[in-house]
RNA sequence: GGCGAGGUAGCCAAGUGGUAAGGCAGGAGUCUGCAAAACUCCUAUGCGACGGUUCAAUUCCGUCCCUCGCCUCCA
């Protein structure tokens, strides 16, 4: 492959962009942050998975395969709880909402990772880590059973998050009373390995340190290591990982293999609702299932995820999924002109537009998801390009080049334009159709008011009349 | 207090040391009996405020104001 372009991809450890390319020459192995299976994700923890979506696209469609994993956080504080609370099972519960992710995942066109481990089914590579990690001296038993990692055997810590200093902090930012942290020698340690409690229930596993379970931030550590070794290429999440699960992970990973864990690090801003921070309590943290009810397709939600740029906070608004409806279809037209002029009547399939396609007069979009994954950037090229093309001057080949260039453009970003509405069959009722019918003839007799009528009842009924070259069209208003 | 992101038209949102992409919404026109569609065109002397550097700043520097995030288990 000839000097494909790489893309540029800002770093949160550096600061800078730094070209995406496999240490391996091959494949990019990537980690990110997956959900954590208590509830239904909203659709802030979908603008991250998009956002890694665009990036996993972006990366295979210059050429470069990856290996995607992306994790399920099945045990924690909020799993153990809530499943409780439902008087379910762990596993039946967090089985129940990983199911629910996966059918959202699909609904929004994401990518499945190539691994999605789970952290119940990983317990013994993270006691093999903690055990490493005990043996090298970063971390030790608490007197209650639990295991903490020793922040201050770690010199780099804080580096990814640029914290300094954060003991200082820590007595100003720590709850007056927190039981759970008594037995640590340090407020900065973090737990490995937590005590079983009464309240944990039967979600315990052995360890050679009693009864327990893993903490949060191990399983990222075990199962990156399990399936893309001690050294990755880019691990990535949303912003609020940075501190302190990022770093603690960085602290775990690096102390147990001695590598240097992931290469590249990328993290995604937050969503807000109607320009304030989306909370259950403001009423404005959305499902997709909330959308949908709203009479939202999936393909506007993500078009709305993909509209801002994954580093700056992205302003969510109800309008702009109207928005999103109407660029969509005028997207839709555009594809629909040129492939009428290609004379290819059937939708072909998409992979195949796809897999011979580069992004010919889209060259300018391309180019923008390469600096950065600037999709807002993209997208306005795309635009671009569709107002200023002369479809009408196209030959069939110059047609087809185009489709596939848009298809491939599309996919990049992960759009898939949603169904020619047109060409859905819609039955009309007879009655409606003969009042049509009625107002046809009303208008070849240019009686204009009986037509106007007769338009207006059909309005009236829901019904909408569009007149063409040489007859007349019934839809729904 | 520390670290970080951001404040660009009615709404959303790119971008640049040389005079503001794109989307939505809105407006005008052509064409249609009307309507729709289609096509054409228009819509920020302005980029939070105030200073500074510069021939030139929205873009660099400084101060300030506001919003948002993180500061131990929130994407």
């Amino acid at each position: 492959m000839p000097d494909k372009p790489a893309l540029l991809l800002h770093d949160t450890l550096t600061r800078r962009p730094i070209p995406v390319t496999p240490a391996d020459g091959k494949r990019l192995g990537f980690y990110g942050c997956g959900p954590t299976v208590y509830g239904p994700a909203h659709i802030g923890n979908f603008r991250t998975f998009i956002a890694q979506d665009v990036f996993r696209r972006v990366v295979e469609l210059s050429g470069t395969p990856t290996l995607h994993v992306r994790n399920i956080t099945d045990v924690d504080d909020k799993t153990i709880r809530d499943s409780v609370k439902a008087g379910q099972s762990l596993t039946d519960f967090t089985q129940h909402w990983t199911k629910l992710f996966h059918l959202d995942c699909a609904a929004l066109n994401l990518l499945s990772p190539h691994v999605e481990p789970k952290a119940t089914e990983h317990i013994p590579h993270q006691i093999k880590m903690i055990e490493d990690l005990i043996k090298r001296g970063h971390a030790y038993k608490a007197g209650d059973g639990s295991v903490y990692f020793r922040v201050a055997s770690f010199a780099d810590y804080g580096k990814l998050s640029h914290l300094e200093d954060r003991e200082l902090r820590l007595g100003a930012a720590q709850g007056a009373n927190d039981s759970d942290e008594y037995s640590k020698d340090a407020l900065a340690d973090f737990a490995l390995w937590k005590a079983h409690k009464p309240e944990d229930g039967a979600n315990a596993w052995d360890s050679p340190w009693g009864r327990g379970r893993p903490g949060w931030h191990l399983e990222c550590s075990a199962m990156s290591l399990e399936y893309l070794g001690a050294e990755f290429d880019l691990h990535s999440g949303g912003i609020d990982l940075i501190f302190p699960h990022h770093e603690n992970e960085i602290a775990q990973s690096c102390c147990a293999t001695g590598g240097h864990f992931a290469r590249h690090w990328m993290h995604i801003a937050h969503l807000m609702v109607d320009g304030g921070k989306m909370s259950k309590s403001l009423g404005n943290l959305y499902t997709l299932d909330d959308l949908k009810q709203r009479g939202f397709t999936p393909a506007e939600v993500r078009y709305v995820l993909v509209s801002g740029h994954y580093r700056g906070p992205l302003n969510f608004t109800l309008h702009s999924l109207d928005a999103a409806r109407s660029a969509l279809a005028n997207l839709v037209k555009f594809e629909k002109v040129l492939r009428d002029k290609t004379g290819i009547m059937a939708p072909q399939s998409h992979d195949e537009f796809v897999r011979n396609g580069n992004a010919g007069i889209f060259e300018a979009a391309w180019l923008a998801l390469l600096d950065d994954l600037n999709v807002p950037k993209a997208l306005g090229c795309v635009f671009g390009v569709v107002n200023s093309t002369k479809v009408a001057g196209f030959s069939a080949a110059d047609a087809k080049a185009a489709l596939g260039s848009l298809h491939f453009i599309l996919d990049a970003i992960g759009i898939v334009l949603p169904e020619i509405i047109a060409e859905k069959t819609v039955t009309v009722p007879d009655d409606i159709q003969q009042l049509a019918e009625q107002r046809w003839v009303a208008k070849q007799a240019k009686n204009w008011a009986a037509a106007d009528e007769l338009r207006k009842k059909l309005e009236a009924a829901g019904w909408v009349i569009k007149d063409t070259k040489d007859g007349f069209e019934v839809r729904p208003k």
